[in-house]
Formats: C-alpha cells, sequence, structure tokens
DNA sequence: CTGAAAGCGCTTACAG
DNA sequence: CTGAAAGCGCTTACAG
C-alpha cells in the first residue's frame, strides 16, 4: 500500500491550490477561512497524513507542548510509581502534550544557574516534581523563585502539590475494622518515618480509635525499622511476639504491602487463619500486590494523581484571561482575544522579554 | 543573587564582540575557531547560562535528540519497570538526550497511516517500544517496513530487541541449588505462560537438572494459574500439597516473589523453617523485593537493560561512516568528513528528500 | 475573508 | 580561520 503523503504546510497547500497561510488557520482553528474551505483543509490533512513538525512549532510560540516528571537521581528519593506516569501521559496527550523523563542530580536541582534554564534544556514548559523524600530546601526556593510552573507529586508543600489522602485512608480502614467489631486493631509499620504517608495513615488510624473512645496501641516497629533492608528474619520475632498473648489484636492495619506479608507470614506459623482469626487491613498501590496478599486494602490510585498533577500545571499555564480569574491576561491572550482556546503563554515562563 | 544570562547565540556573540556564527562553530566544536577563541567562547556560554534551544536545533537539523519509551495503553501489557526508565533516561542524558513517554493504544500503534509519522508526532528519533504481551504482528511490521529506528525491549523478536538472559537465570538458580546439596528441586509459576521470560527460566532449570542426570519434577501451577488475579486462597492448597508427603522438594525455584511470597506462607503453615528445611530461589527485580522474601534471587537488573537498549538505539542511528561499518555513509557525513562525531541524521528516518 | 512579509533560534552550504 | 546569506517549518503581526 503506498499512500501519498505531506510533510509540512507548504506542500499541503500546493496540494490544494491555497496559501499556506490559510492551510495554518484552518488546522488551528483560526478566524479568517470559509466553513467550507476549512473542512476541505482539514480533510486533506487528515488524508495526506499531515502532522505539524512540533519543534518548529515550538521554536516559534517558545512552548514545547510537554511536561517533564523530574526524578532523583537517588532513586529512593523519587519512587517512580507506574500508574502515575500512565495518568500524567494520558492527562497531557489529550491536550496534545507529551511527558519527558528527567532524571537530575541534586547538585543540578539545587543550582542557582541551572534552575532558570530547566525548562529550555528539557524543552518542556513545566515540570511534575516527583521527589518525595528529603527535599532539599534549596530546590523549593529556587523553583519558586524562578517561577517555574512545578507541581510536586508525593509531598506535602504549601501549595502546587498533589498527594493521596493517606490520613482519610488510614481512617476508614480503620473505621471499618471497628465497624466489623474490632476492638484491639494495631498498626503495623516499617517504613521510613521520614516521609508523611507514613504518618498520615497512623493518624487516621489514631483518629478513628479515639473517636470510638479506644486507645491507639502502641504503633508496631521493628527495631531496624527505618531501615528499608530489613528482612523477614528480623521481622518474625517481631510479629510472631505481637500475635502471642490473651491481648493480641485482632485486627492489624498495616502500611503497606511489606507489611501485611511479613505479619501474614507471622500468622501462619501460629496457625492464625486470616480473616477468620486476624484481619489485617493494608495500603496497596496496584492490582498485582493483591495477589500475594488476599486481605483488605485502600486503594491508591497513582492515575487519579497523575491526571490530577498534570490539570493543575495546566491551569498553572494559562493566564487570567483564558480561565477567567482575576490574573491578568497575558499579552498574546490580549492581542487575539476571542480566538483563544486555551493561553498560548505559559505563565511565568517562555515569555519573551 | 541576580545573576547575568544571556538566551541565545546572537547575544552571547554580542556580548563577546563575534560573530553568532564563530559562537555556533566553537560551542559544536566544528572547525574554524582558534583556540583561545574557542574556550574563551565556551567559558563564556557557562559563566552566562546559556543552553542552546533544542526545538530551534531539531528544526533545522530534522533530528529531535531524544527517544520515545512506547506503552501500551493496556497497561497488562507493558510492564513498567523504574530500574529500565532510569537506566535508559540516564544513558540518552549522557548522551544529551531525552527519554519520552509514549503510550499509544492499538489504533494507532497498528495504524498504516500513523506510523509513518510517530516519530514527528512525539519529536522524537527512535522507539524503545516496551511491549511485551501479546505484540501485535501489524506493528512489527509496520515498525520493519518504514524503518522506524527502534529497539524492542523485554520481548524475542528477530532483531533489535533486548532482555534478560532469564534462560541463563533458571540455569545458574538451579546450579547452585545442586551445588548445595538439592536433588528434588521443583519449579513453581504462577505468571502467564504468554510471556517468553517464563518458559525461559523453566527452561534454564530443566537443562541444569538433565546436565546433573536428573527429572525435572512437574511444573507447579495452581489450577487458575494464567490468571494473574490468583489469591493466596487459592495458592495455599496448592502450595501446601507440594510441601508434604515424603517425596516433596528441598528446594523451589520460583518464577517471581509473588510465587515465593505464597510458597513461603505455605512452608510457615507447615513450620518448614526456610532454608533450614527448605531453599527457595527466585527472580526477583528490585532491592525492596528483598525485604518481604528473605531468599536467593536472580537479580534482574533493569537498569543496564535500559542502557542496553539505547545503546542499540544509537548505533541504529549513525551510518555506516560513523560506526566504521559497511554500510553507506549517508550525505550529511558525505558532506563534512573528518568532523563528525556523531552521524547527524537517524538511519531510515528524519533524512530530507 | 485573504495574502505578502518578517521573525523564532538555530544550522548549513558557499565564498572569501 | 572568518563571514554574509539562505534555509528549517512554523506563527504572528500588519495591510488590504
Amino acid at each position: 500500500v503506498i499512500q501519498q503523503t505531506v510533510k509540512n504546510q507548504d506542500e499541503l497547500a500546493r496540494y490544494l491550490g491555497v496559501t499556506r497561510l490559510t492551510v495554518h488557520r484552518a488546522l488551528n482553528g483560526q478566524p479568517g477561512v470559509g466553513q467550507a474551505k476549512r473542512q476541505k483543509i482539514v480533510q486533506a490533512a487528515r488524508d495526506l497524513g499531515y502532522r505539524p513538525n512540533a519543534a518548529a512549532r515550538a521554536t516559534v510560540t517558545g512552548r514545547f507542548n510537554a511536561a517533564a516528571l523530574v526524578l532523583s537521581t537517588q532513586s529512593g528519593r523519587s519512587t517512580l510509581f507506574p500508574g502515575l506516569v500512565a495518568g500524567a501521559a494520558d492527562a497531557l496527550a489529550a491536550h496534545d502534550m507529551h511527558l519527558s523523563i528527567a532524571r537530575l542530580p541534586d547538585e543540578k536541582l539545587t543550582d542557582e544557574g541551572y534552575m532558570p534554564r530547566v525548562l529550555r534544556e528539557w524543552t518542556v514548559d513545566g515540570l511534575l516534581i516527583n521527589y518525595n523524600q528529603e527535599i532539599p530546601d534549596r530546590l523549593v526556593e529556587l523553583v519558586q523563585r524562578h517561577r517555574i510552573p512545578s507541581i510536586w507529586i508525593n509531598s506535602k508543600q504549601p501549595a502546587d502539590c498533589v498527594y493521596p489522602d493517606d490520613f482519610g485512608g488510614g481512617l476508614q480502614a480503620t473505621e471499618r475494622l471497628l465497624a466489623l467489631g474490632h476492638r484491639r486493631i494495631a498498626f503495623l509499620s516499617f517504613s521510613r518515618p521520614q516521609h508523611y504517608s507514613g504518618a498520615d495513615r497512623l493518624g487516621g488510624y489514631e483518629q478513628a480509635m479515639r473517636a470510638m473512645g479506644l486507645t491507639p496501641l502502641p504503633v508496631l516497629r521493628p527495631a531496624r525499622g527505618n531501615k528499608l533492608d530489613a528482612t523477614g528474619d528480623d521481622l518474625r520475632p517481631l510479629t510472631s511476639e505481637v500475635l502471642q498473648g490473651s491481648e493480641r489484636p485482632t485486627a492489624v492495619l498495616t502500611n503497606g504491602v511489606r507489611e501485611a506479608v511479613a505479619l501474614m507470614h507471622a500468622a501462619a506459623w501460629l496457625h492464625l487463619e486470616v480473616p477468620r482469626d486476624l484481619s489485617i487491613a493494608s495500603f496497596a498501590e496496584s492490582v498485582e500486590d493483591d495477589a500475594v496478599v488476599p486481605l483488605s486494602k485502600m486503594r491508591i490510585t497513582r492515575t487519579d494523581l497523575g491526571r490530577l498533577a498534570v490539570k493543575m500545571l495546566l491551569e498553572k499555564w494559562s493566564c487570567g484571561l483564558c480561565r477567567g480569574r482575576a490574573s491578568p491576561p497575558c499579552s498574546r491572550c490580549l492581542s487575539r482575544r476571542g480566538a483563544v482556546a486555551r493561553c498560548p503563554v505559559p505563565a511565568g515562563a517562555g515569555r519573551r522579554t
């Protein structure tokens, strides 16, 4: 199958016997082309496989139609959740935009000279910063000072951030266990205390317990609790001990699948059936996690998180005129008022001076 | 700290009192600039924070200096391994290139009209296709026919593909268990039989067993073995049964962490200590996996895989002249012979006609 | 409603 | 070794 193709607006215009300019207007929904002619051009573009050259467009508009997912090169500090990537990529694609991966070392992220040009360097209009732990203060400051359109992912910031409702999750999970009649409910966590999510889940648990007039049990943490490499060998004594004696919890809320697995292992050793003898509830990311641990779970939908982050970034990109708010319209929107579907200028970036 | 900055070659040239062209040559390592002048320009570019506008460069060269990681929108068909992303992104960054995420539905991937323009659409020079399961034949054909520079990831193709040595892994793991004195070694798998890796790991296991004059035991698969949502409830009867009786295996090689976890659970129930009473070896992706299951593992380093994929892609991009092979040099390399570090034209794509 | 001209920032021939 | 000119494909004023 040989198919006629056209590689730029010029060829397409020549093919149709119109001006390059008319083609441009028809394809970009700008006024100045008649209905019939416009439709004909749009159809021809489709038939001949015309696709705009994104690079050329970026050169003149100063926009790249892309966002970067920023990751630390220290992988422990930036967990890459597949669902997050999918959600962000799809949300961007819905606006004809792309997602790039930018793995950056701290030297660059905290370099006064690098930050202002990070956007052009990565050919993006904004950042989705997926730096979750031990975020350098300087990074936060530089992003703000240089007004780089950014959304923080999975970390709590004063503004422009998205993260799952871990507190609500802990609350709900505990409430469900309480509704099932459990009273001795414990919280088990091996995670680094640094990340807010552990604290929030625990906080939700504690609030739910207190709301029932119960005293939260002491949090179960292994001795080497702040080490990620805690192994099952270390854990069985702890988890086994927890499950013995007449005062043992009848239900345990675990911070993650890892904890749940270790706990189930200990339970099996003691011949406790789940959930008959012991209820376990956990936070889980993916469907696959279910296969390992058959238990109640609070599902964290990272896909929605990615979508939300992109939505917020899109809002940052539009000027006041476009989003109908009080902030001043950018020069470009002013100049072609009425015809604008989306603000052509990223706020605070890419603006020509 | 206010820092003087420069936004394009023109400004930099004016600042230094030289031509735009001289700046370009100095910065791109092209001949025609004196040593002293070149160094001065390079230093000034650094001091003034000059970064080339990648979009403008792409417009004229026809190269984007980027690759796309292609994923199916059906997430089961494209597992996104964080290590892979990191490896690919870093390897590209080492060449001043970027990684984009392209999630594409089958309709597009198998569309005769879409494929030829996929590169310009995503502003990339080539594809890292991370489509692992149920790959549409048509996709393979289109990629080949339209000569889109591509490397297939985690799937076996006639050419241009990278995947871990699962066969060798199965072989080595089994040999190690044999060396420890085990003879009754079983292979446990819950994975979909569709993906080659399961078959290869099993194949390696079988070969190692036969090499010792042993007959491989029948593969252990749960009844719902080709369903990813098999839960622990289904698995305990199977795994428990496996571990009972005088003929029980003394060691089990598992296809993944999920299987290993289920097996450990069953072992705990039967009060079998690992590794005293039962050795378990497994394939594992990440360090975190270790925390759940303290056992021997064949580490699959996806980082290396990502790096290798990029290396192969870089080779595809260079013409014969640049890589010193027999294939014909591209027109651009011919025209500036001697000065070229890397071929400026992606093979089979982006070539101007 | 339509067009001729200028420009984005860069690279590539071609001429000295 | 150095420069003036033309071009990449697109968008944006400005003039009819």
